[in-house]
DNA sequence: AAGTCGGGGTC
DNA sequence: GACCCAGACTT
């Protein structure tokens, strides 16, 4: 059965692909950076941030050496930001323990920062010509439709089970196509939501879930738990040219990108401007007030605005242009609501 | 095994 | 509003 899926998805892909940035060769810093990059993350969103990364930092050396607010501003936006911290640091590790040159054995590259399972297969065979299979959400979604296997996908066992199914059977020439063509099947045709596209699938014929029709029921997966709510106050303080904020703990949630000053409360305007009081940056005047949503993962920010106008600035916080803000400063999107704001000011 | 960690597209 | 994405790491 999978041999002969293999033998279908192989033609099949190299007639279908997409022609994506990371797919111009087959150099390990590309390849590499392109599947952190993609980890939970589409491809349309990741192409510009790709490009933009390599044009700034070239090298595995020059990833190695940059410093971290030039790291994390390539990373704003895209989320997830220990995944550049762990690039960075497999980077030094390459640099030390491997004289620069990206590892080609399967366990050192899985030794390194940042690469699971997953990554380590997709760079070992696709770089290296390793018949080690990268088992993602494409790969498990397709697998457990063409076999109608109503295991449960988020669980370990399960994915050790079809790694190991997959690996039996690993086309021992060119894996990495076979690694490329397994997700490109997953991204483009066994969709992940809404209807696959059968009338096109190369392995329609032999796809038990289809004919079982029971596509609609698999993958099968765990139950999600909802998110908890925060309600937040977040102070957007100004000065004639300078805006207040606050670099975050380099651990947890959003570590080590900076935000606007905020509390972890819900102030009227009256706490508000005490709150700024206390502080010590002297309020002036309350300009404008504005609300705004931000879901993650796993909460929700219920946040409250104040810009204020304040006479003088603080210790507390790093005042800033906007220029460096946009610049410099790696900001979350969870804030970034609030800075096109001050422009109608 | 369950929880943490972003952001956004799609239905 | 719910799902889920070329997952890894911590507890």
């Amino acid at each position: 059965m999978l041999i002969a899926m293999f033998e279908a998805l192989i033609p099949w892909y190299e007639a279908h692909k997409r022609e994506l940035p990371w797919r111009q060769d087959k150099e390990p810093y590309h390849v590499w950076l392109s599947e952190i990059m993609l980890q939970q993350t589409r491809v349309e969103a990741v192409k510009e941030y790709y490009r933009r990364f390599l044009t700034a930092l070239p090298t595995i050396a020059d990833l190695a050496e940059a410093p971290e607010e030039q790291i994390l501003k390539l990373w704003e936006g895209l989320g997830y930001y220990n995944r550049v911290r762990n690039l960075q640091k497999a980077a030094q590790t390459i640099c030390a323990e491997y004289t620069g040159v990206f590892p080609s054995e399967y366990a050192q590259i899985r030794s390194l920062s940042g690469i699971g399972d997953y990554t380590a297969g997709a760079i070992a065979s696709i770089c290296f010509d390793a018949p080690t299979p990268a088992v993602d959400g494409n790969v498990l979604r397709v697998y457990s439709r063409l076999l109608a296997d109503d295991a449960n996908i988020d669980l370990q066992t399960t994915k050790k089970r079809i790694t190991r199914k997959l690996q039996e059977t690993y086309p021992q020439k060119n894996p990495g196509i076979a690694t490329q063509a397994l997700m490109e099947l997953g991204a483009t045709v066994c969709v992940p939501n809404g209807a696959p596209r059968c009338d096109v699938c190369p392995v329609a014929e032999i796809c038990q879930a289809r004919k079982q029709d029971t596509w609609r029921n698999l993958p099968v997966r765990s139950e999600k738990k909802k998110r908890k709510i925060v309600d937040k106050t977040v102070f957007i303080l100004l000065t004639e040219d300078t805006v207040a904020l606050h670099k975050r703990s380099t651990s947890g949630l959003l570590a080590g990108m900076w935000e606007f000053p905020n509390v972890d409360a819900k102030l009227d305007k009256q706490a508000a401007v005490t709150q700024v009081t206390g502080w010590q940056a002297e309020p002036l005047d309350l300009l404008m007030q504005t609300s705004y949503t931000h879901i993650f993962s796993h909460v929700e920010w219920h946040m409250t605005a104040y810009y204020i106008r304040c006479r003088k600035t603080n210790k507390k916080w790093k005042w800033v242009t906007k220029e460096s803000l946009d610049e410099t400063y790696a900001l979350p999107s969870a804030f970034r609501p609030f800075r096109e704001q001050i422009e109608n000011l």
